[in-house]
DNA sequence: CTAGGACCTGACGCTGACGTGAGGGTCAAG
DNA sequence: CTTGACCCTCACGTCAGCGTCAGGTCCTAG
């Protein structure tokens, strides 16, 4: 599979390819004329390369996670850093949670205080109360 | 309230709140030799500043966030801002929810597979099977 | 064999969210 | 009034994760 293919299954760009290759996170056979060509398996790779940038771990942290892989055994080294990334992730998540409840507040609670529209008996100020829950007025 | 105190309850630097406040985030009261004053619910804002950030929100998203606080009322086209916000950060907490998945995943399985540890019993080769679900070897 | 689309290697550019250092004021305690 | 911790404003530096341009090569369909 050449790397234009590779980079549009997986809907990244062939500079990103490229620069994950320059990472260590991906490797490829070249041929005799230089091209890369990858397996069917690399579309998958990436994306999961791009699910845990997602979470936030830098290349650094990714290539530390990745060599699982390479043998298909977990060193206690190795399981070590994954039950860490997976706690920071995990926290990511508990915050990612805690910030769309707020938004939630703030929308549900905005709804009462709509200029355009009547607010249908709920008690006004309310929108006031919810932004005044997580954040002041300038 | 001085910027260092805000920085340090915050949990954020000094030049983070200077950076806010040049983006239209944050303000403060200047006392007559120009140095910063905030009120205490400066730092609950703050806190919630960096949420926004967290979820991947640019200053530019935040920006066009926050001020629903300035009057207590949400127009139409902030409520379709917080909505489309919203959306994005459960998208997020969707991608994460799944990566975390995928790592328990891998540990899970890498947990028959460990040199040291013998594998109660488990079968032997689920680790490379978890591996391969999800990303293959170099 | 040839055209032209896909690919190659540098190498510089960009953006956001600050870090950092220079050079110099401010303020509250003693 | 002094001192030392704290604060101010530039303004350039940084780092990741690519974008982009230049100049040249490969490869495969026809």
């Amino acid at each position: 599979m050449r790397i234009g293919e590779v980079a549009e299954r997986a809907g990244v760009s062939v500079r990103a390819l490229r620069y994950y290759e320059e990472q260590g996170l991906l490797s490829s056979e070249r041929t005799t004329g230089g091209q890369r060509r990858y397996p069917d398996s690399a579309v998958e790779r990436v994306r999961f390369i791009q699910n845990l940038y997602a979470a936030g771990l830098g290349s650094k942290a990714v290539l530390r996670i990745l060599p699982c892989v390479e043998n298909g055994v977990l060193t206690d080294e190795m399981h070590e850093r994954l039950l860490a990334e997976r706690a920071r992730v995990q926290a990511q998540l508990d915050e990612l949670t805690a910030t769309r409840d707020k938004l939630d507040d703030v929308i549900r609670a905005g709804q009462a205080n709509r200029p355009g529209a009547a607010g249908r008996g709920r008690r006004r100020g309310s929108a006031a109360q919810a932004c005044a829950d997580g954040f002041q007025p300038v």
